[in-house]
DNA sequence: CTTTTTCCCATCGGATTAGTAGGTTTTAAA
DNA sequence: TTTAAAACCTACTAATCCGATGGGAAAAAG
């Protein structure tokens, strides 16, 4: 199950990529920078209900994380430092909730030994190895993109 | 990631799977029921060493959960009620763990709505039913016989 | 009737989670 | 140059969950 966090994390996400595409669409003939129209947390909460303190230590996380920028003072606010579709929902789980993969003898990421069964002979190792996969299948293969697409718009299937 | 708990179970599960086959392979001639050489809670301790109190209340969680039978008193201990075959890992890890789903709202068997976002247009419950779905590709599919199955036999790979 | 086992209930310390409080620094704009 | 609005930082807290333990009661075999 997916922290409080990383749930908020996503919401609030979906709302700086609509700004996103907002302002690529609006400013096609200016060269627009991200950060010359960033998105407060006051705005986010207004759209998406949640504690704004809350909220503040999230997008922070993201943005050590790599996957935020931000500009201080009057008029700043938060922004997408890639495109939408260059950042996999995977990265923001790491983040946000550490490992993906059901136990840490399997981990990419997040490596631990096993300490009492040996990863070559273990029956478990293997089996958990194939659900990390089936869950990395999809989550490095949808991106932030996917998050505001709206269920009558067509998705791409592939 | 995976409990302890879950973790234990499939190992104590293990145990139990071994002694089921080689019940069925010995009396082979006999009509011998897995009632009537169960392995108690000393037995698998002895081979996975963890701790005794912990694995007692797991194994009830399992008869509870209907995957185990036992038997009381001297010479009791607790048996696979089905075929290993017939027990996917899902079935464990619900019993132990709870949702496998990534949200509550894409929760086939630990289903709760949703507080604050409308289900039909949240990207992100899209997405996550996709995440639960594959994971229950893998967790449906695999059962108790393949943790048993060690890296040199030959593998089921349908 | 003794031993061995499952079964039941209560508790408990530590870690984690979700959230709060209060202040500082930076920036834009009046 | 003052004010307001924003990110940023540090610490704390309340509640919950996790991993485990303790002390038995009930059942079954010999």
């Amino acid at each position: 199950m997916l922290s409080k966090k990383a749930q908020y994390a996503f919401r609030a996400l979906g709302s700086l990529v609509r700004a996103d595409l907002a302002r690529r669409s609006e400013g096609s003939d200016v060269d627009a920078a991200a950060s010359d129209t960033p998105t407060s947390i006051t705005e986010i909460v207004q759209t998406h209900p949640m504690s704004t303190k809350f909220l503040e230590t999230i997008l922070l996380d993201l943005k050590r994380g790599g996957i935020l920028g931000s500009k201080k003072g009057k008029g700043g606010g938060y922004y997408l430092l890639k495109h939408p579709e260059d950042t996999p929902l995977a990265q923001v789980i790491r983040i946000l909730d550490g490992p993906i993969a059901p136990l840490p003898c399997v981990s990419l990421n997040f490596y631990e030994r096993c300490t009492d069964c040996n990863e070559a002979v273990c029956g478990l190792n293997r089996l958990m190895a194939e659900v990390r996969d089936a869950n990395l299948a999809v989550l490095e293969k949808r991106t932030l993109a996917d998050l505001a697409v709206h269920p009558d718009d067509p998705v791409r299937q592939d």
